[in-house]
DNA sequence: AGCACGCCGACT
DNA sequence: GTCGGCGTGCTC
């Protein structure tokens, strides 16, 4: 007897063969199994949708081929799986099979079933080694026990032991939401013998700090990182372990939302708010939405969302019920929350680049054997290059951007295209030699500092020393690692960087933290801009004072032209309920998320015209639909840096206030989209795609 | 998406 | 004369 599975496949929507295809087998196959089918010349990786006992009529019988292999020795993707990776392609507007396929470790769709055979039992001899090796160790010394819970943490504890409901978990910097996380997983683990527990965290660079923690506290159990930072051969070997079940905790970044975990108990999306959560390529998925939905989908599961500025939408959620929400509103021990110092930067003399009141506090606080952080977000050593006697600019030449300056090794680099070049000596366009530099870049405030600090030795005449993180400076294997060393031993007095040093490191010298320029943000076109920069300076004054009794009270520096701006007062407060009131009630009067749904359209192409004109003939012929649906889809624009690499880009909003409706509209929309390809406006068009709740617009 | 087939420029 | 550029088409 013959069955009839259909498979899915790494195809996209769009090619014709996107959705699931149909397949000849002798034996009846499980929904979620892993199978190898040929596609074409080739042999591929599938997954099993559904499994028929009589032939599809809806194609030819002799088209129809068998399948390779089935992977027996690997249990089936589980229903919630399957259900969770639906979900995402329909939401996101993608092929059900580009996003399974994408959510499985790339190494598995390498090997055949020998492989296979060989990885899994290597994998399970190294686990048992190591659960031998753990249950033969004395008892987990005292470090790794738990802390005395605060009244803040007990609270909590109890909201989520309670919960029937996604529960945001407010808390600022150093008010020990990790210990929350920490207990909470392990009550999940006490449960039984396989409920599963899932962390994700924005970055990877935090992975490791986390993974210490939960190590620490967990090592019987075992716990597993899943993030692009990993060789395909450990990536594969932690999804393994987590999809057999034998990982109990599973910490990673956004991919980590779609590890198979079949006992699934808990997720925690630690600071919720972070955009690394939003992919931007592919399936542009949130993996904190996407969070929410799994946890949703999958009985006895419960997801918590933790953050100090939380989205929002996921404020607002908690505002109006459908998240619960517990505070923790204190720092542990006596640690005080930094005071804000803003600097008038329109009472400072003409070219300030640091007030001397933040210079002086800075030596002050040095000589105490205090550390300070000075925050720029910006690379390199001088954003543009110009030409006094002519209009020549440091213009990329594939891009619409300014090549960057970077002294260190005289280069124009562009940051966008990564065109670099040697500085030209003379200006290329009139011959001048004296071309100047116009801004400041994080290289020359490191060289500014170590000026203003070379001027101040300790009283007994050691140097000050300054240190410099940004992604120039840790790009090198360790070299994050060494900084961060320098750092916590005391061998930097202060470290100027951009703002992946804001972000989750705990510095317990540091005691002053400034934010060199930061307006930019206050008056960008973006919307999120004042939620991304409140949320950035509380961040980064969380970075002050963590360690109670060391050192002076915190503070938290920030130079604006500005200091009059709402934003201030609550930052001030460390009020972000007031901020995050104020932004909601603007947010509705302009009709912006979370009170309206939007997507965005985008066009890439060799011309602006071209990839406009393409997003215009979608519009027009979406337009009656939209309509009928009360969808708005507004004119088509360039991106703010237009060009890239020599493609030209564009995007169209498409917002409605339903967010069904919306959905519902994108999904026929797709339609005309296809369509296009064979049309004039879509031969020139590189891609296109369709990003369902943008962040940035 | 892969991977083929297929028709035009600079190299052994 | 080939090697190879990526344009169009197909995959149960």
């Amino acid at each position: 007897m013959s069955f009839w599975p259909t498979v899915i496949l790494a195809t996209p929507a769009h090619s014709q063969v996107g959705q699931a295809l149909s397949y000849r087998s002798e034996q009846a196959l499980p929904v979620g199994a892993l199978v190898r089918v040929p596609l074409g010349k080739r042999d591929t990786l599938g997954v099993i949708l559904s499994c028929l006992d009589t032939a599809p009529t809806d194609i030819d019988a002799a088209a129809i081929k068998p399948i390779s292999t089935h992977l027996s020795q690997l249990p089936p993707l589980g229903h919630a799986w399957l259900d969770l990776v639906r979900f995402a392609a329909r939401y996101y507007q993608r092929g059900v099979g580009e996003v399974a396929l994408a959510a499985l470790p790339p190494e598995l769709k390498k090997l055949d079933p020998t492989q296979l055979a060989r990885r899994l039992t290597r994998n399970e001899k190294g686990r048992l080694a190591r659960e031998g090796a753990v249950t033969a160790e004395p008892l987990a010394s005292e470090a790794a026990e738990p802390a005395e819970a605060t009244m803040a943490q007990k609270d909590a504890l109890d909201g989520i032991r309670g919960a029937d409901k996604p529960i945001l978990l407010f808390g600022v910097t150093g008010s020990g939401k990790t210990e929350v996380y920490l207990q909470a997983a392990a009550e999940c683990l006490a449960k039984d013998d396989t409920t599963q527990v899932l962390v994700l965290v924005p970055e990877i660079n935090l992975t490791p700090q986390l993974e210490a923690r939960f190590f620490e506290r967990f090592q019987a159990h075992t716990v597993v990182a899943i993030h692009s930072g990993l060789t395909p051969a450990q990536r594969l070997q932690s999804w393994l372990s987590a999809h057999m079940g034998h990982a109990r905790i599973v910490l990673g970044t956004r991919m980590a939302i779609f590890a198979s975990l079949p006992s699934l108990g808990l997720i925690v999306v630690d600071e919720e708010h972070d955009p690394s959560y939003k992919s931007q390529e592919g399936a542009r998925y949130s993996a904190r939405d996407l969070a929410i939905y799994r946890a949703h989908a999958t009985p006895h599961c419960r997801v918590i969302l933790g953050s100090a500025t939380p989205s929002l939408e996921t404020w607002h959620a908690a505002m109006q019920g459908r998240y619960a929400r517990f505070d923790m509103p204190d720092r542990i021990g006596d640690a005080a929350m930094p005071t804000l110092r803003l600097v008038d930067m329109q009472r400072q003399p003409k070219q300030t680049v640091l007030a001397q009141p933040l210079l002086d506090a800075i030596i002050a606080r040095a000589h105490l054997g205090e550390q300070s952080l000075l925050l720029l977000n910006r690379r390199g050593y001088a954003p543009v290059l110009s030409c006094g006697a002519c209009a020549w600019k440091s213009d990329c030449p594939n891009c619409s951007a300014f090549r960057v300056f970077h002294k260190i090794d005289r280069s124009l680099r562009c940051h966008h295209c990564g065109f670099a070049e040697r500085v030209p000596p003379a200006c290329p366009s009139c011959g001048n030699v004296d071309i100047q530099t116009v801004g400041r870049g994080t290289e020359q405030l490191e060289e500014l500092v170590a000026n203003v600090l070379a001027a101040a030795p300790h009283s007994d005449g050691r140097a000050l020393r300054v240190g410099r993180l940004d992604a120039d400076t840790s790009k090198g294997k360790g070299q994050l690692d060494a900084h961060l060393a320098a750092m916590h031993s005391g061998d930097i007095d202060v470290l100027v960087g951009t703002q992946m040093v804001a972000k989750g490191h705990d510095f317990r010298r540091i005691t002053l933290v400034a934010a060199i320029n930061p307006d930019g943000a206050l008056f960008a076109s973006d919307f999120r801009a004042p939620e991304r920069m409140f949320s950035l300076l509380m961040q980064a004054g969380g970075r002050a004072g963590r360690a109670a009794a060391f050192g002076s009270r915190p503070e938290l520096w920030v130079q604006t032209w500005h200091p009059t701006h709402a934003l201030f007062a609550a930052l001030r407060a460390h009020d972000y309920p007031t901020f995050a009131s104020q932004e909601l009630a603007e947010r509705q009067a302009a009709n912006l998320p979370p009170f309206a749904a939007q997507a965005l359209l985008r066009a890439d192409a060799k011309t602006q015209a071209a990839a406009q004109a393409f997003l215009t003939s979608a519009r027009q012929r979406g337009q009656a639909a939209a309509e009928q649906a009360g969808i708005d889809i507004y004119p088509a624009v360039p991106l703010t840096i237009a060009r890239i690499a020599n493609v030209e880009r564009a995007q169209m909003l498409v917002e409605c206030t339903n967010r069904a409706a919306l959905q519902r509209f994108i999904q026929q929309w797709q339609a005309d989209l296809h369509a296009l390809r064979h049309t004039p406006e879509g031969k020139p068009i590189i891609r296109w795609a369709i990003d369902v709740d943008p962040l940035a617009i």
